[in-house]
DNA sequence: GGAGATGTTTCAAG
DNA sequence: GCTTGAAACATCTC
Protein backbone atom coordinates (compact mmCIF):
# COMPACT_ATOMS: atom_id res chain seq x y z
CA UNK A 1 0.00 0.00 0.00
CA UNK A 2 2.86 2.30 -0.55
CA UNK A 3 2.74 6.01 -1.16
CA UNK A 4 5.36 8.34 0.18
CA UNK A 5 4.07 8.43 3.74
CA UNK A 6 3.71 4.65 3.99
CA UNK A 7 7.14 4.24 2.45
CA UNK A 8 8.58 6.51 5.13
CA UNK A 9 6.80 4.45 7.77
CA UNK A 10 8.19 1.22 6.28
CA UNK A 11 11.71 2.66 6.25
CA UNK A 12 11.43 3.46 9.93
CA UNK A 13 10.60 -0.16 10.73
CA UNK A 14 14.06 -1.23 9.60
CA UNK A 15 15.72 2.03 10.66
CA UNK A 16 15.21 0.96 14.27
CA UNK A 17 18.20 -1.31 13.65
CA UNK A 18 20.69 1.22 12.34
CA UNK A 19 24.02 0.18 13.86
CA UNK A 20 23.14 -3.52 13.88
CA UNK A 21 25.24 -6.09 12.10
CA UNK A 22 23.62 -8.57 9.71
CA UNK A 23 24.40 -12.14 10.77
CA UNK A 24 22.53 -13.91 8.00
CA UNK A 25 20.65 -13.22 4.80
CA UNK A 26 17.80 -15.45 3.67
CA UNK A 27 16.41 -15.08 0.17
CA UNK A 28 13.93 -16.80 -2.07
CA UNK A 29 15.89 -16.96 -5.31
CA UNK A 30 12.87 -17.48 -7.51
CA UNK A 31 10.89 -14.51 -6.25
CA UNK A 32 10.14 -12.02 -8.97
CA UNK A 33 11.32 -9.18 -6.75
CA UNK A 34 14.91 -10.20 -7.61
CA UNK A 35 14.47 -9.51 -11.32
CA UNK A 36 16.98 -6.63 -11.10
CA UNK A 37 19.44 -8.37 -8.83
CA UNK A 38 20.32 -12.07 -8.57
CA UNK A 39 19.16 -13.16 -5.14
CA UNK A 40 22.45 -14.85 -4.12
CA UNK A 41 24.27 -11.52 -4.55
CA UNK A 42 22.55 -10.30 -1.40
CA UNK A 43 24.82 -12.57 0.66
CA UNK A 44 27.32 -9.73 0.39
CA UNK A 45 25.33 -8.11 3.19
CA UNK A 46 26.34 -10.83 5.66
CA UNK A 47 28.68 -9.38 8.23
CA UNK A 48 27.86 -5.81 7.18
CA UNK A 49 26.35 -3.21 9.48
CA UNK A 50 23.21 -1.29 8.58
CA UNK A 51 24.47 2.28 8.86
CA UNK A 52 21.65 4.53 7.68
CA UNK A 53 18.62 4.77 5.45
CA UNK A 54 16.57 7.24 3.48
CA UNK A 55 13.47 7.35 1.31
CA UNK A 56 12.75 9.09 -1.96
CA UNK A 57 9.28 8.90 -3.43
CA UNK A 58 8.31 5.26 -3.25
CA UNK A 59 11.90 3.98 -2.95
CA UNK A 60 14.00 3.24 0.10
CA UNK A 61 17.77 3.01 0.33
CA UNK A 62 19.53 1.13 3.14
CA UNK A 63 23.23 1.90 3.38
CA UNK A 64 25.75 -0.66 4.64
CA UNK A 65 28.98 0.97 3.45
CA UNK A 66 29.87 4.10 1.47
CA UNK A 67 29.50 2.08 -1.74
CA UNK A 68 27.08 -0.65 -0.68
CA UNK A 69 23.37 0.07 -0.63
CA UNK A 70 20.22 -2.03 -0.70
CA UNK A 71 17.35 -0.40 -2.55
CA UNK A 72 13.81 -1.55 -1.85
CA UNK A 73 10.61 -0.75 -3.69
CA UNK A 74 7.39 -2.11 -2.20
CA UNK A 75 5.34 -2.32 -5.38
CA UNK A 76 1.65 -2.66 -4.58
CA UNK A 77 1.67 -5.17 -1.77
CA UNK A 78 5.19 -5.15 -0.30
CA UNK A 79 5.77 -4.71 3.43
CA UNK A 80 8.82 -4.15 5.59
CA UNK A 81 8.58 -5.33 9.14
CA UNK A 82 10.70 -6.46 12.05
CA UNK A 83 10.31 -9.43 14.35
CA UNK A 84 12.35 -11.23 17.01
CA UNK A 85 15.55 -12.76 15.56
CA UNK A 86 14.12 -16.29 15.60
CA UNK A 87 11.15 -15.25 13.44
CA UNK A 88 9.79 -18.22 11.52
CA UNK A 89 9.44 -17.51 7.84
CA UNK A 90 5.92 -16.63 6.77
CA UNK A 91 4.36 -17.19 3.37
CA UNK A 92 5.65 -14.54 0.90
CA UNK A 93 8.61 -13.53 3.08
CA UNK A 94 11.14 -13.07 0.26
CA UNK A 95 14.04 -11.53 2.15
CA UNK A 96 15.02 -11.82 5.81
CA UNK A 97 18.06 -10.07 7.29
CA UNK A 98 18.81 -11.37 10.76
CA UNK A 99 20.72 -9.41 13.39
CA UNK A 100 21.53 -10.63 16.91
CA UNK A 101 18.21 -9.30 18.14
CA UNK A 102 15.85 -8.99 15.22
CA UNK A 103 14.71 -10.20 11.83
CA UNK A 104 14.23 -7.52 9.17
CA UNK A 105 11.62 -8.85 6.78
CA UNK A 106 10.48 -7.99 3.27
CA UNK A 107 7.16 -9.65 2.48
CA UNK A 108 5.26 -9.22 -0.78
CA UNK A 109 2.51 -11.58 -1.91
CA UNK A 110 2.05 -10.05 -5.35
CA UNK A 111 5.77 -9.65 -6.05
CA UNK A 112 5.44 -6.32 -7.81
CA UNK A 113 8.08 -5.09 -5.37
CA UNK A 114 11.76 -4.85 -6.24
CA UNK A 115 15.13 -5.34 -4.61
CA UNK A 116 18.40 -3.90 -5.94
CA UNK A 117 22.00 -3.69 -4.78
CA UNK A 118 24.14 -0.64 -5.57
CA UNK A 119 27.92 -0.56 -5.40
CA UNK A 120 28.42 3.13 -6.15
CA UNK A 121 28.62 5.94 -3.64
CA UNK A 122 25.50 7.86 -4.63
CA UNK A 123 23.00 5.77 -6.59
CA UNK A 124 20.32 8.42 -6.18
CA UNK A 125 22.20 11.41 -7.58
CA UNK A 126 19.85 11.70 -10.54
CA UNK A 127 16.32 11.56 -9.09
CA UNK A 128 13.68 14.25 -9.68
CA UNK A 129 12.84 16.54 -6.74
CA UNK A 130 10.13 15.33 -4.36
CA UNK A 131 7.05 17.50 -3.79
CA UNK A 132 8.06 18.13 -0.19
CA UNK A 133 11.56 19.37 -1.20
CA UNK A 134 12.44 23.01 -1.73
CA UNK A 135 13.59 22.12 -5.25
CA UNK A 136 9.99 21.37 -6.21
CA UNK A 137 9.66 24.94 -7.41
CA UNK A 138 7.00 26.81 -9.32
CA UNK A 139 9.29 26.79 -12.36
CA UNK A 140 9.51 23.01 -12.13
CA UNK A 141 5.71 22.68 -12.05
CA UNK A 142 5.34 25.07 -14.98
CA UNK A 143 7.84 23.00 -16.90
CA UNK A 144 5.99 19.76 -16.15
CA UNK A 145 2.74 21.22 -17.43
CA UNK A 146 4.41 22.53 -20.57
CA UNK A 147 5.92 19.14 -21.31
CA UNK A 148 2.68 17.19 -20.79
CA UNK A 149 -0.09 19.50 -22.02
CA UNK A 150 -2.56 16.77 -22.93
CA UNK A 151 -1.89 14.46 -20.05
CA UNK A 152 -4.85 14.16 -17.67
CA UNK A 153 -4.28 15.74 -14.25
CA UNK A 154 -4.48 12.39 -12.49
CA UNK A 155 -1.93 10.82 -14.84
CA UNK A 156 0.47 13.73 -14.30
CA UNK A 157 0.19 13.33 -10.54
CA UNK A 158 0.87 9.60 -10.77
CA UNK A 159 3.94 10.10 -13.01
CA UNK A 160 6.85 9.22 -10.74
CA UNK A 161 9.24 11.36 -12.75
CA UNK A 162 6.97 14.35 -12.23
CA UNK A 163 5.71 13.85 -8.69
CA UNK A 164 7.74 11.11 -7.00
CA UNK A 165 5.91 9.48 -4.12
CA UNK A 166 2.38 10.40 -5.09
CA UNK A 167 0.12 7.37 -5.41
CA UNK A 168 -3.50 6.74 -6.13
CA UNK A 169 -5.16 8.10 -3.00
CA UNK A 170 -2.95 11.17 -2.81
CA UNK A 171 -3.66 11.93 -6.47
CA UNK A 172 -7.41 11.79 -5.83
CA UNK A 173 -6.97 13.98 -2.76
CA UNK A 174 -5.10 16.61 -4.77
CA UNK A 175 -7.68 16.63 -7.59
CA UNK A 176 -10.43 17.04 -5.02
CA UNK A 177 -8.70 19.94 -3.27
CA UNK A 178 -8.15 21.63 -6.63
CA UNK A 179 -11.85 21.27 -7.44
CA UNK A 180 -10.92 19.76 -10.77
CA UNK A 181 -12.05 16.60 -12.53
CA UNK A 182 -9.17 14.08 -12.54
CA UNK A 183 -9.33 13.94 -16.34
CA UNK A 184 -8.65 17.66 -16.79
CA UNK A 185 -5.86 18.16 -19.37
CA UNK A 186 -2.72 19.51 -17.72
CA UNK A 187 -2.63 22.54 -20.00
CA UNK A 188 -5.71 23.88 -18.18
CA UNK A 189 -4.02 23.81 -14.77
CA UNK A 190 -2.83 26.79 -12.78
CA UNK A 191 0.78 25.98 -11.86
CA UNK A 192 0.75 27.81 -8.53
CA UNK A 193 -2.43 26.09 -7.32
CA UNK A 194 -1.23 22.72 -8.50
CA UNK A 195 2.07 23.12 -6.68
CA UNK A 196 0.31 24.33 -3.54
CA UNK A 197 -2.06 21.37 -3.28
CA UNK A 198 0.58 18.80 -4.20
CA UNK A 199 2.71 20.12 -1.37
CA UNK A 200 -0.18 20.40 1.07
CA UNK A 201 -1.15 16.76 0.61
CA UNK A 202 2.45 15.46 0.56
CA UNK A 203 3.51 17.41 3.63
CA UNK A 204 0.24 16.63 5.38
CA UNK A 205 0.67 12.90 4.83
CA UNK A 206 4.26 12.99 6.10
CA UNK A 207 3.39 15.13 9.09
CA UNK A 208 0.74 12.65 10.05
CA UNK A 209 3.24 9.80 9.93
CA UNK A 210 5.62 11.79 12.10
CA UNK A 211 2.94 12.28 14.74
CA UNK A 212 1.80 8.69 14.67
CA UNK A 213 5.25 7.19 14.88
CA UNK A 214 5.87 8.36 18.44
CA UNK A 215 3.13 6.08 19.66
CA UNK A 216 4.31 3.26 17.40
CA UNK A 217 7.82 2.98 18.83
CA UNK A 218 6.43 2.08 22.24
CA UNK A 219 4.70 -0.96 20.84
CA UNK A 220 7.89 -2.89 20.22
CA UNK A 221 7.75 -5.87 17.94
CA UNK A 222 4.62 -6.08 15.88
CA UNK A 223 5.43 -8.14 12.82
CA UNK A 224 3.93 -6.87 9.64
CA UNK A 225 1.94 -4.13 11.24
CA UNK A 226 2.14 -0.54 10.19
CA UNK A 227 0.54 2.03 12.36
CA UNK A 228 -2.83 2.79 10.92
CA UNK A 229 -2.70 5.95 8.90
CA UNK A 230 -5.66 8.21 9.45
CA UNK A 231 -5.53 11.61 7.78
CA UNK A 232 -8.01 14.17 9.13
CA UNK A 233 -11.73 13.58 8.61
CA UNK A 234 -12.07 16.49 6.26
CA UNK A 235 -9.78 14.78 3.72
CA UNK A 236 -11.30 12.89 0.84
CA UNK A 237 -9.21 9.88 1.88
CA UNK A 238 -11.59 9.13 4.73
CA UNK A 239 -14.48 8.69 2.35
CA UNK A 240 -13.16 7.47 -0.97
CA UNK A 241 -13.19 3.71 -0.41
CA UNK A 242 -16.47 3.37 1.40
CA UNK A 243 -19.31 2.20 -0.77
CA UNK A 244 -21.59 5.17 -1.12
CA UNK A 245 -18.89 7.41 0.36
CA UNK A 246 -19.77 11.07 0.20
CA UNK A 247 -17.85 14.28 -0.44
CA UNK A 248 -16.67 15.84 2.85
CA UNK A 249 -17.55 19.28 1.45
CA UNK A 250 -20.97 18.93 -0.16
CA UNK A 251 -22.12 15.46 1.04
CA UNK A 252 -22.99 14.32 -2.47
CA UNK A 253 -22.12 10.73 -3.26
CA UNK A 254 -18.67 10.25 -4.79
CA UNK A 255 -18.31 9.04 -8.36
CA UNK A 256 -15.99 6.16 -9.17
CA UNK A 257 -14.43 5.22 -12.46
CA UNK A 258 -11.14 4.27 -14.07
CA UNK A 259 -9.11 7.32 -15.04
CA UNK A 260 -5.48 7.15 -16.14
CA UNK A 261 -5.87 3.35 -15.86
CA UNK A 262 -6.52 3.59 -12.12
CA UNK A 263 -9.55 3.47 -9.86
CA UNK A 264 -10.50 7.05 -9.19
CA UNK A 265 -13.00 8.61 -6.79
CA UNK A 266 -14.19 12.18 -7.20
CA UNK A 267 -17.09 14.49 -6.47
CA UNK A 268 -19.12 15.38 -9.55
CA UNK A 269 -20.49 18.43 -7.77
CA UNK A 270 -17.22 19.97 -6.52
CA UNK A 271 -14.86 18.80 -9.26
CA UNK A 272 -15.63 20.07 -12.73
C1' DG B 1 -15.87 -18.46 -10.06
C1' DG B 2 -14.93 -13.57 -11.40
C1' DA B 3 -13.63 -8.96 -10.74
C1' DG B 4 -10.82 -5.74 -8.81
C1' DA B 5 -6.77 -4.11 -6.25
C1' DT B 6 -2.96 2.36 -2.68
C1' DG B 7 2.44 0.23 -8.76
C1' DT B 8 5.77 0.07 -12.48
C1' DT B 9 7.46 -1.38 -16.88
C1' DT B 10 7.10 -2.21 -21.56
C1' DC B 11 5.22 -1.84 -25.88
C1' DA B 12 2.55 0.29 -29.43
C1' DA B 13 -0.06 4.01 -31.30
C1' DG B 14 -0.66 8.89 -32.09
C1' DG C 1 11.68 11.74 -31.18
C1' DC C 2 8.27 12.66 -27.78
C1' DT C 3 3.82 11.90 -25.49
C1' DT C 4 0.15 9.00 -24.08
C1' DG C 5 -2.52 4.81 -23.12
C1' DA C 6 -3.07 0.08 -22.15
C1' DA C 7 -1.59 -4.50 -21.20
C1' DA C 8 1.21 -7.46 -18.34
C1' DC C 9 2.97 -8.87 -14.04
C1' DA C 10 1.07 -12.58 -9.34
C1' DT C 11 -1.91 -13.36 -5.70
C1' DC C 12 -5.31 -12.33 -2.48
C1' DT C 13 -9.93 -10.62 -1.06
C1' DC C 14 -14.64 -9.53 -1.70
Amino acid sequence: MPELAEVELARRQWATYHGSSINSVEVHPKARIYRDCPAPALRILEGQTLLSSKAHGKRMLFTFAPALHLEVHLGMSGKLSTAPHDHLEHRHDHLILRTAKAALIFNDYRMFGRIMLHDCSDPWSDLPPQPQDSKFTLARVQNLIARHPKKPLKALLLDQNACPGIGNWMADEICWRLGLHPGTPSAQLTPASLRKEIRFVSLGALKHVAEKNTTASAEGFAPGSYVSKVPPKNWLFQHRWKKGGSCPKCRNELARDTIASRTTAWCQHCQT
